[in-house]
DNA sequence: GCTGGCGTTGACGTGTGCGGCAAGGTCTAC
DNA sequence: GTAGACCTTGCCGCACACGTCAACGCCAGC
């Protein structure tokens, strides 16, 4: 298989398979031509990297999945490496989200605040309705 | 007051005002010398930005502020452009978190699958334990 | 033999918020 | 007059995962 057929494959670009060559992630051999040739097993690493990448993994991250698989292991995570990311990544989820939360509280609070100051300025600015209207 | 003074004062760098300057955030007077000359008011702006920095706002997105405080008015959210900008990233973090929960959701998945997986594989290749040693 | 569609390498661009350095000007204190 | 602390502009670098050329090679079909 070529570089453009796999990477249509795995649903991605050929710029980026010569990225990840370019890293030692996913090294090609190569046919007589001097063109990139895979096989069946650098689609299924390619698709462990892709699957990753998605859940916000740095290509470094993946690495051990990689390697893990090329061992010869059923899944990529059958690895103490890769357990090790996993755990890695959970606590920096953890501290993320925590964080974003925190920060969404206070802006909330800046916005509440700022809108009753508004309201409380058009309410001093513009003279209250006459009671009556109030019905 | 010179440039170092008032990066010191609002506990930036020097090379972060001429950044914001160079943005037309944070434009600067110059005195005869060529040097730029600030004053407390723009401490103030300065310390808005600042602010909002601290809660992940990127810098364009502090421009409505500012230009808020510039206008005159009490605050940087007084106006109607900062609330927006309040609004878009409160909607912003609200998807953020959600995704964010959904990723963690998805990698503790994966890493009680791989570990499940392991200790399958390591009860059935080491044989269990004699049930005497069990008490 | 020529066009078109593949492939190759190499190098620069993207966005973000500066850090760091060089080469020089300015001011103050001794 | 000179050392030291400040200021100026300008330019390169960084992290990350590629996108986007450019200039060229290889191969199949007509």
């Amino acid at each position: 298989m070529r570089i453009g057929e796999l990477a249509e494959r795995a649903g991605t670009t050929t710029r980026a398979l010569r990225y990840y060559e370019q890293l030692g992630l996913l090294p090609a051999r190569r046919a007589g031509n001097g063109y990139r040739a895979y096989d069946e097993g650098d689609l299924r690493l390619l698709r462990e990297i892709r699957m990753l990448q998605d859940f916000g993994f740095g290509l470094e991250e993946t690495r051990p999945f990689v390697e893990c698989l090329r061992a010869g292991h059923p899944e990529g995570d059958s690895c103490p490496a890769s357990l090790e990311v996993y755990r890695r990544k959970l606590a920096e989820l953890d501290e993320c989200i925590a964080r974003l939360q925190d920060v969404r509280r206070q802006v909330a609070g800046q916005f509440e605040r700022a809108v009753r100051a508004r309201d409380e300025l058009a309410a001093s600015e513009q003279p209250p309705m006459c009671e009556l209207a109030k019905e």
